[in-house]
DNA sequence: AAATAATTCAAACAATCGTTTGAAAAATCT
DNA sequence: AGATTTTTCAAACGATTGTTTGAATTATTT
């Protein structure tokens, strides 16, 4: 009954199963027999320490989202105690956080990001009532945050805009590989803190037009 | 042995019904009796007609794709006709025929922006191959023309910002409904043409930066 | 009208799905 | 140590999956 440390040996195994499988082929078609057997885990041990295949999916994506929500809320606040914030830094604070994860994650960064994406843009799946809330909590400091770093803009552009970032991401994280065969193998292979500074600066120039 | 009108009935009917399902729920999700129940078909027509539920699937990504890439080059040799252009009628002419689709199809205004964000953007699925033919054909046109929009740019900085604009517009799409969950019912409605200005406006500036 | 081809159909196929069972094993506590 | 709880395990559950069969039906051609 202890809440971490050596203990918990299967459960973690069965996340961190799962998380690799889920990222590589998506949440749908990953079945709880392949997940057990790559984490060397009996067919039962997903009922018993999740309760549902639904449960262990809920759980590895509130593990990975927890400290990404988390970190944002962290960075907004120590810049709103700055003074005036920009935009840049708004999106800055808002992306970086998925990226500074990374090292905490059983995952290999491709994996990592490639799950993450998942998490943001899997259509087919709902995501858990607590990671609704936490991004709920998150635009609920971000856009008021935004609006004011955007005189003129309403709430309606900032959600709007928002959300096309958001799919910039998911976009991005999960279909690096499409690029490459679009560009005839051409494109796609660089560090992924280059792809980031793409990616906030077209977030940045979209959002402020 | 037509190539249609009024025969193909049973197949068109698999076509339509496979697409609305694909639409609500994913790919990956929808079953072969489920299409079949909708459509007042059999279970082994979607064999017959198809070859296999890979064969429906493809058969409805080509039919929903083809038409629009198809526009997508028209409408840059339309331009390139008439001299200099802009990133800003480029963007246009690369969004605009998804939309202009949506009047030929047999799904509603709301299930097709949903399904054609499924073809662009849902992981777990594998585009056919002629789709993805499509797409790096439409690229070869489109890549060189935003290079010569926008002096300065190279081949990887467009592959890869027209790869945000397809993340925009499919995360847009399919998830018009998370946003309207994030910000507690108020926004989300509005008409899909006001929409398609945002996405372009937003892309527009995310490219020119 | 007879013959041929195309299409539909009910029924069953083997495979896999998530889940459940109840007892054995391991760990923890008294 | 014995008692108690927690965890693992092999085996089977019923349900559903995509696919296949072979005959019945419909449409087309001769």
């Amino acid at each position: 009954m202890t809440e971490s440390g050596s203990k918990n040996g299967t459960r973690v195994a069965l996340m961190d199963a799962a998380a690799a499988l889920f990222a590589e082929k998506g949440f749908e078609v990953v079945s709880v027999r392949e997940i057990t057997t790559l984490a060397r885990a009996n067919v039962a041990s997903v009922k018993y320490h999740f309760g549902s295949r639904e449960g262990l999916i809920d759980a590895v994506v509130v593990r990975m989202a927890k400290p990404v929500n988390d970190e944002r809320l962290r960075r907004i606040e120590e810049l709103e105690g700055l003074g005036v914030v920009t935009v840049t830094e708004l999106i800055t604070a808002f992306f970086e956080p998925l990226f500074s994860q990374i090292q905490n994650s059983p995952l290999s960064e491709k994996l990592f990001t490639k799950l993450m994406g998942r998490v943001v843009g899997d259509r087919s799946y709902e995501l858990p009532e607590e990671v609704m809330g936490q991004f709920r909590e998150v635009a609920s400091r971000y856009v008021p945050a935004f609006m004011k770093a955007c005189p003129g803009l309403s709430a309606d552009d900032v959600f709007w805009r928002i959300h096309f970032c958001f799919g910039v991401l998911a976009n991005t994280l999960t279909h690096r590989d499409i690029l490459k065969k679009i560009s005839d193998g051409k494109v796609g292979d660089e560090k992924l803190s280059v792809t980031l500074k793409r990616i906030i600066d077209f977030c940045d120039a979209g959002f402020r037009q």
